[in-house]
DNA sequence: TTATTGCCTATTTTT
DNA sequence: TAGGCAATAA
């Protein structure tokens, strides 16, 4: 196997010469070398900041153009729709090609086509729709509910998770291993849940994967035609795989012989970064990539290791920290820029602290002549942005907030959503329940438990049992239901935007948010659905997601594609694969819509564009880039976090996750953490990072004197902090060529009286009982203080310290 | 049936 | 501290 590493990587000798295509000009030779690797199983290990993406769409447009593969035989695979769209454009800018025939998606989206497609043959209804996260949950409560399971016991959450993850292993219920009495509740409630979505038409998130990787798996022809088909497939961010995914792509390119996995003709490109890995508590799974390595018998492996992003204070700070981990590919990032500016490091005697400093910092960089949207506030944990914003919203700054709900996860949004999907698919259990009495209509829980009971006698919907409930419940209800039909068949050849108006009219919701004071930005927000689906059916032609492929978009000829006809197109001879098509080829608009809205929850802040700050967390980040960061509370317990401090690929991940953080600023970075902060009402006292000692001393610049951690013999506590900014401390700033130093408001000293108990976390304790441990976390003064210990003996306790003996070790 | 109070919990998140 | 959710009173 030939590494092409950063010195052979003309090694990789393109069999079409470099210079035949404009589209390879300025590519460094690794890159060159990715993206015209000859066919075959290829891994490309792809550093942050690598140009990644481009060396992506490069290819495929290189494949093209140099007539390996039509449009028809690609399959490019992203995780966000985000990067998907991205990877369109840049294409387009690049070949004259439909790239909305092409199959370039996430997994989900892609998934849903392939369903789309083929539901007669997946077992689905041609109407079938997409829980999401919060669908998902109340259909899991609803069928808890209904059989009594113990909520205490088997909270709906876990049972969730407990689903969700099944699913992500390929696992149906049955194969499920029982190894506990809870086990075989929790199976059973699977069981249930799977056919009540069986019974309503509705698949889940994990669902769409596992549905079509078993129709891959059970059904010959069609595998046989798409293993045909798709000669080339890329699959982007590959370390956040999971294991159904990654079977999901061994299908569409091999077979198993024997138990042993033999990888077909097409070309697997997998790209990805094992030091980026940040999702493995959502099941993510590094080890995909080594295992394609093996499986797929990869004879290329190249790694992006040119960084274009930053400076080398950065980039080395980014190296030393990851190469404390040890489970790794092996990968160190370069950069032909200078050093640039250090790192610099505070240290706050509180969070508010923290966060004012960073305003006035701030400030100063605007003075500086950067733009407010290029500087970056990170941190690990949403509940830390509050202290920020109130500090940004205080000194007048403006600010934008990512995470938290997205346009269609709006409650008025999904209510609305809820109208149009049951006119879309009357059995939809989980909209019916949502808006039976949204606006409340009169109809209680109680007259809901007997419709649900009706329902369940006569195995119908509820939407057809309404009818068997009499009663001045029944009345009502009959009354709901008869509304929603009569919507259902005055839709009948109207447009998408009338629909949607005809709904907000008629379902009262409009009026109902009138009523409230606080409804305006909720009815505005409805406005807004109406603008999504007009753009939508203009912008995206309605449902490239959605739609099935028409058949002769699967032999598209070189030629319709805008590409050179004199080129040979090697996979023209394919037969195509009618879909299974008994309602017409297409989605209606309003399918396709829906189908949309659930697989695209939308950005989560609509003023975009304005130049503001940018908050959000560190995985919130990954993928972008700033001209200043800040890395936000650099605290033990906060960043690690503390439930990740346990085990040894907890706090792998967390190091990766810094990493992350690091890696996203392209001129300045700044880190800072404090001594208190006050999280969840109480204040704590938290050490500073273990991170800050894995970075290059000559990398950074305390602006702040740089603590000497806690020594023992300072018990007492509060030693180092009154006094953090004494002598000479801080003030040595040279002047970069970047602009101005500033340093605002020196450190208050904390307000609150030190602890008496002399406590901090980081520290070695003995217990009489538990024996040696180190203090966690610290909360609380006088009496009320206790103290979290990890005892290696005995796990993680909270202590009382007024009752609980613990001498420092 | 609806409104209110009180309790509980509290990483990271895309599809 | 604060938000979400469930039991409780009106």
């Amino acid at each position: 196997m030939s590494l092409f590493g950063s010195h052979d990587a003309s090694a990789g000798a393109p069999s079409f010469p470099a210079a035949a295509s404009p589209l390879l000009a300025n590519l460094n030779p690794e890159q060159l070398a990715a993206v015209t690797l000859p066919a075959g199983n290829a891994l490309i290990l792809a550093g942050a900041g690598s140009g990644k993406t481009r060396v992506l769409t490069t290819r495929i447009a290189w494949l093209m153009q140099t007539g390996q593969v039509s449009p028809g035989g690609i399959l490019a695979v992203t995780f966000t729709n985000k990067a998907a769209k991205e990877m369109m454009t840049r294409l387009t800018a690049m070949l004259p090609v439909n790239v909305r025939g092409m199959w370039i998606g996430t997994f989900h989206g892609l998934c849903n086509r392939f369903l789309r497609a083929h539901w007669k043959l997946a077992n689905l209804p041609s109407t079938f729709q997409i829980l999401d996260t919060q669908d998902q949950l109340s259909a899991i409560k609803r069928l808890m509910k209904q059989f009594n399971v113990d909520d205490e016991r088997f909270p709906a959450k876990q049972t969730q998770w407990f689903i969700a993850g099944a699913k992500e292993d390929g696992l149906r219920p049955r194969d499920v291993e029982v190894r506990s009495e809870d086990d075989r509740k929790k199976v059973e409630i699977y069981q249930l849940y799977e056919e009540q979505c069986q019974r309503e038409g509705v698949v889940d998130f994990g669902e769409l994967m596992l549905r079509s990787y078993e129709l891959l798996r059970d059904n010959d022809p069609v595998r046989e035609h798409y293993q045909r088909r798709f000669r080339h497939i890329l699959i982007d961010e590959f370390q956040d795989t999971n294991r159904l995914q990654y079977a999901w792509i061994k299908m569409l390119s091999g077979q198993t012989v024997d138990g042993r996995f033999v990888p077909g003709d097409s070309s697997v490109i997998a790209v990805g970064d094992d030091d980026q890995s940040i999702y493995a508590f959502r099941g993510a799974r590094v080890g995909n990539m080594a295992d394609f390595v093996r499986e797929f018998d990869v004879q290329h492996q190249i790694k992006l290791e040119q960084n274009y992003r930053s400076f080398s204070n950065i980039l080395d700070s980014a190296n030393a920290l990851i190469g404390h981990n040890t489970k790794r590919l092996g990968k160190n990032l370069r950069t032909e820029q200078g050093p640039g500016e250090p790192v610099r490091v505070y240290e706050a005697t509180s969070d508010f602290a923290e966060a004012q400093w960073m305003v006035e910092e701030m400030r100063q960089l605007a003075r500086d002549g950067i733009e407010r949207k290029e500087m970056a506030v990170l941190y690990r944990s949403n509940a830390q942005s509050r202290v920020i914003e109130t500090a940004l919203f205080n000194a007048a700054v403006p600010y934008r907030v990512y995470g938290g709900l997205r346009f269609f996860e709006r409650a008025e949004i999904k209510h609305a959503l809820a109208y149009l999907r049951l006119l879309e698919n009357k059995d939809d259990d989980t909209s019916f329940l949502r808006i039976v009495n949204f606006p409340p209509r009169g109809i209680g829980a109680r007259s809901i438990e007997l419709l649900q009971d009706a329902a369940r006698a006569a195995g119908h919907s509820l939407h057809d049992a309404v009818s068997a409930v009499g009663g001045k419940a029944g009345a009502n209800l009959s009354a709901f239901v008869a509304k929603i039909d009569v919507l259902r068949e005055q839709t009948v050849g109207i447009s998408l935007r009338e629909i949607i108006e005809l709904v907000l009219d008629h379902s009262g919701l409009v009026e109902h948010y009138k009523a409230d004071r606080e409804g305006a930005d909720r009815i505005e927000n409805l406005e807004e659905l109406v603008n999504a689906a007009e753009s939508f059916v203009t912008q995206e032609g309605f449902g490239r997601d959605a739609v099935a492929l028409p058949v002769d978009e699967l032999r598209q000829s070189p030629a319709s594609q805008g590409l050179d006809p004199n080129r040979p197109v090697l996979d023209e001879a394919i037969e195509p694969l009618a879909p299974d098509a008994e309602t017409g080829e297409t989605l209606s608009p309003l399918a396709a819509f829906l189908t949309h809205a659930a697989l695209e929850s939308g950005d989560n802040q609509a003023q975009a564009g304005q130049d503001a700050v940018q908050l959000m967390t560190v995985h919130a980040a990954k993928g972008l880039e700033f001209d200043c960061v800040f890395i936000t509370g650099m605290e033990e317990g906060l960043f690690p976090h503390e439930n990740s401090m346990s085990d040894f690929d907890g706090l792998e991940e967390e190091r990766r996750l810094m990493y992350v953080a690091i890696t996203r600023a392209r001129q300045r970075l700044y880190m800072s953490h404090s001594q208190t902060r006050m999280l969840h009402g109480q204040t704590r006292y938290n050490l500073k990072s273990r991170f800050y000692d894995e970075l290059p001393e000559g990398a950074l610049k305390w602006l702040t004197p740089k603590n000497q951690g806690f020594a023992p013999s300072a018990f007492g506590y509060g030693g180092g902090y009154a006094t953090s900014r004494g002598a000479g401390g801080g003030s040595s700033y040279g002047g970069g060529g970047f602009g101005k130093e500033s340093f605002a408001s020196p450190p208050v000293p904390p307000q609150k009286a030190a602890p008496s108990h002399g406590l901090r976390s980081g520290m070695q304790v003995f217990h009489n009982k538990f024996g040696e441990g180190t203090v966690v976390a610290l909360e609380g003064t006088g009496d009320d203080a206790r103290a979290q210990i990890n005892f290696p003996r005995h796990g993680v306790k909270w202590l009382a310290l007024s009752v609980a003996k613990l001498t420092p070790v």
